[in-house]
RNA sequence: GGGAUCGUGGUCUAGCUUGGUAUGAUUCUGCGUUUGGGACGCAGAGACCGCGUGUUCAAAUCACGCCGAUCCCA
């Protein structure tokens, strides 16, 4: 028939990047706004994020880290005040220059991240150690110029994000602060999105642009591209020296303060688009999904559409009696079939299909989304769907686990390695620890090192590259 | 950074070579029939042909510029 034209027309297989696109679309998550690289969030798309928000709140907060609100605008005195970090942000700064018709001064850039702006004030309200440790999180958008390959939620000019600022007395509480944090991270994208990441560090040459060093959280993608998802940041006093961020200690005695910067971007969304979804379109992690069953009534009598749609309601309130999100889908002009590819498009986990059939024999047909698998359920055991649910979303973690590990290999010969990089994957090789190597590696395959794992340096080997002696095993990949 | 492709109702698209006021499907609205994997009939709605300038009696069509989108390579 015309199934091709409506749903999704390419598979992921085939088309991975159009088949992402038409997701990200036609399931309604976002839509392009009519500026280069910029999107839009609808509903849906902005409800999951909410949902992801609502977690790292709740995290955050029991770190003893709160919320504040940071201005757009920073004026590029302040801006380019760490050279480091100005230089390597500064190509992709978007630039106020005029208000109204008169040109301003000291010209203000859109914020591609709040470092300097937030120092400035911190510097203003810290004097003592009884004022540390300062922890703030900042939920806003950044704005980095994208000059082209934009990509809806994974590259965009302005993205949703939260970037959090922390200021402590000395250098061990604050790395401390930045594990803490990355563990953070983990455990809600493992928890809430049930993608899989690594943790580690990122080399020298790929490390946040100020930073003394950055920790990573890295997933790999469907494609064989990793995908950086967080990023935790110490900072040392490399900031707090230019901004004068110091505190008077308990013998009264003025110190440079430590920091940490980290933050997480709405390429979360992208992540979980990428991993989970499928020919279908869309499928949701019951924890993130706006809406967690979609219940349809089936009927063709006026007779039973009363008793369908009395029943129908009955399940719908029990369940909300229990937090679940349910929708029914009560149109009455289109058919039951027609209703099942749109909610399978918009990735909602279970379906419940309710006719006179199932009445008859008192039970419901489920159907859920992430296995295709349909099973009868009596109406005696609604009450297990939040324990199907919770089943789909260890199911869902499991099975992008499997993905994983099929995308991750152990490669010790370097025309083996290059070979393979071009079908992608994560790469676990030797590397010298030389920049040379890791810019040649770059060259020639597109790869870098997506981060190093923390405990690393317990084995030998040789270098990927240049084979002298090595201890340290780097994950190599291509990146989004 | 280098290269290529594309832009026509909400969506997909025909028309462009050879200039003459836009084709079809889908969608949407109304009425009726329908409803267990993308139902059907009838009537109706919906287009500054991405934007601008130029050429021309006349531009969706030709030329130039801009904006936007997509893909490939570094």
């Amino acid at each position: 028939m015309v199934k091709e034209k409506i749903g999704i027309t390419v598979s992921k297989k085939d088309d991975f990047s159009e088949w992402y696109t038409q997701v990200v679309l036609k399931a309604k998550l976002a839509d392009y706004a009519p500026v280069k690289g910029l999107i839009v969030l609808r509903p849906d798309g902005y409800s999951i994020w909410e949902s992801l928000k609502n977690t790292f709140d709740r995290k955050f907060s029991q770190n003893g880290i709160r919320n504040g609100f940071l201005p757009v605008l920073i004026p590029e005195s302040l801006l380019g005040k760490e050279k480091k970090h100005f230089a390597g942000f500064n190509p992709e700064v978007f630039w106020v220059t005029h208000s109204g018709n008169n040109e301003v001064g000291d010209k203000l850039a859109l914020r591609p991240t709040s470092e300097t702006l937030a120092y400035s004030l911190y510097s203003k309200w810290i004097k003592s150690w009884r004022d540390l440790p300062l922890k703030i999180n900042f939920w806003n958008t950044a704005l980095r110029a994208e000059i082209k390959a934009t990509k809806p939620f994974l590259r965009t000019s302005e993205f949703l994000w939260q970037e959090g600022h922390t200021v402590h007395t000395t250098k061990e509480e604050a790395e401390n602060e930045v594990f803490k944090i990355l563990e953070i991270y983990k455990n809600t994208v493992e928890e809430e999105l049930a993608i899989p990441v690594l943790i580690g560090k990122k080399s020298e040459k790929e490390k946040f642009v100020g930073a003394e060093y950055t920790t990573t959280m890295e997933s790999i993608m469907p494609d064989g591209k990793a995908l950086q998802m967080g990023t935790s940041h110490f900072l040392g006093q490399n900031f707090s020296k230019p901004f004068d961020v110091k505190f008077a200690d308990k013998d009264n005695v003025e110190h440079f303060a430590w920091q940490t910067s980290w933050g997480v971007s709405w390429r979360l969304i992208g992540a979980m688009i990428m991993v989970h979804g499928d020919d279908q379109g869309l499928v949701l992690p019951p924890k993130v999904a706006p809406t967690q069953v979609v219940i349809v009534p089936i009927y063709n009598s006026d007779d039973d559409k009363k008793r369908v749609l009395e029943k129908t309601n009955e399940i719908k309130e029990q369940l909300e009696t229990t937090q679940i999100r349910v929708h029914v889908d009560d149109r009455n002009e289109i058919s039951p079939g027609y209703k099942f590819n749109d909610w399978e498009m918009k990735g909602v986990p279970l379906r419940i299909e309710i006719g006179p059939k199932d009445i008859q024999k008192q039970q419901v047909v489920l159907a859920k989304r992430y296995s295709g698998e349909k099973i009868n359920l009596g109406f005696e055991d609604i009450g297990k769907i939040d324990e199907i649910l919770n089943e789909i979303q260890v199911s869902m973690l499991e099975s992008a686990r499997e993905q994983a590990k099929e995308n991750t290999k152990n490669i010790s010969g370097y025309s083996e390695f290059k070979e393979k990089m071009q079908t992608g994957g994560f790469f676990n090789s030797f590397w010298c620890g030389k920049p040379e190597c890791e810019e040649k590696i770059k060259e020639d395959t597109g790869a870098d090192i997506r981060l190093i794992p923390l405990d690393d340096k317990n084995k030998e080997g040789n270098c990927i590259y240049c084979n002298e002696p090595s201890t340290i095993t780097p994950v190599f990949a291509r990146g989004y």
